[in-house]
DNA sequence: ACAGTTCGTGAATAAGATTCACAAATAAAT
DNA sequence: ATTTATTTGTGAATCTTATTCACGAACTGT
């Protein structure tokens, strides 16, 4: 009897159902408008059923930070699968940063908030778990190639451990979401392409790493082209 | 007649009495847990005088911020003129930042929730504006050194302005703030001292510019000892 | 002492998140 | 097929807080 496996599909489809309402309602009307009271009208649900799938207002948007997450990996998995020198695919890290950013140009705005402290916290804890298990493999993956490029030979520790190294990556790419997001910020800075200019001070670091082959960071037109084979051969599908 | 000057003192006690109230309780109970009504009582007054010095509570929780950025910007100053190397001076303000966080441990979990959209856009837009304007003199002091680098001959710029190399050290910065803040996930990547770990990235990725003289990163003694000298000569005063 | 003005007050209002008693729908038992 | 039990969905009522504003108190200048 299939009748609880179909109950089942139908409950998830419809915490599908709100979330992508949500995702409509911040879209269009910003996450400073968002009403649970307006997700379950546009989903023509009431409003305890939307509170049968989330503890909290808190708690959906983090749920619908766990389903761009869910593509974020997808992404950096790609990134270090691709066969390449260990500091392109460490580099084809940041490209897939830039790319999922593309595409989900709200993400980080969403994902800045959810992670504060009072939003974090007024989530379920079942729900915090989730994520932080979905996210997960991104520092996996990343710690992943730099354990490949020790034992190639293109990069020596140092003293750091491999977590530490990518930790170094990773708040350029969480401090570039950030300015990002932050209003007027960077047009004082005149920086016109804020993640173009992050995959720069990605290749700067790696230099300053040492991780080898070495580049010339100046020369921004191989950077480009290395962008456009990263897109071509890794991500053909999401580059129009 | 100072009977007008003394009003305008009086308010500004009371403005910053507000603010104290506030910051007690933030780190008695929780950003989470704050309450206007809840200051108004600590602090003496009704609910009504508070709203005349804040338009919100968001723009509280911003001016809140712009008292630490005063502070802030302070020691980047300081940094800044130091009589040292330039390369020296930029990585100081990396410790100026490390030492801002000692004497402020909950400013960048604040921080991190006022610059979300969300309650950005609920201050008023004069505090907006006070934060920025108070903000905008940290930009100032560190491309400032960085023009200094260039005139010195310790740095070429290959292509980029000097705001966007200060930009690379700004996300560091940022990226490592927020990764602090976020529950959990530093402790699975067994980084125990961040700050330090930022320091040494900093040196990093001042190596991967070029800026001379370079160091070895690898020697984490120097590291310390180059850290407790500018503890020394320029925070005297804030280290214990 | 008096009229005019500014300031501080806190009860009243408003906006929304969250709950929960009940109704409808479904499943199980006879 | 009918009855009983269980689960699910509902939205009006509740609760929590931020925010307002009509009023009286305090102050200013004459």
């Amino acid at each position: 009897m299939g009748t609880k496996e179909r109950r089942q599909r139908e409950l998830e489809d419809r915490e599908r159902v709100f979330l992508e309402c949500a995702r409509d309602l911040i879209r269009d009307e910003g996450l400073l408008n968002l009403q649970m009271s307006r997700i379950a009208e546009k989903s023509e649900y009431a409003v305890g059923t939307l509170y049968k799938h989330f503890a909290s207002k808190e708690d959906l948007l983090l749920a619908l930070t766990v389903v761009d997450a869910e593509q974020h990996v997808d992404l950096f998995r790609r990134a270090a699968q691709w066969q390449a020198s260990t500091r392109d695919r460490m580099f084809a890290i940041s490209v897939a940063d830039m790319i999922f950013v593309r595409r989900n140009p709200e993400h980080f705005r969403l994902a800045q908030y959810v992670l504060t402290e009072v939003v974090w916290r007024a989530a379920s804890a079942e729900r915090r778990e989730d994520f932080l298990a979905c996210s997960e493999p991104i520092g996996k993956v990343v710690v992943g190639i730099v354990h490949d490029a020790v034992a190639a030979g293109d990069l020596e520790l140092k003293g750091l451990s491999p977590e530490e190294i990518c930790t170094g990556l990773w708040t350029l790419a969480t401090g570039t979401h950030n300015l990002v997001h932050a209003e007027g910020v960077l047009d004082d800075f005149n920086v016109r392409e804020p993640y173009r200019l992050m995959c720069r001070h990605t290749q700067v670091m790696l230099n300053g790493y040492g991780w080898l082959p070495l580049i010339d960071t100046g020369d921004s037109e191989s950077l480009d082209a290395l962008i456009q084979r990263i897109c071509k051969e890794v991500f053909d599908d999401l580059c129009n």
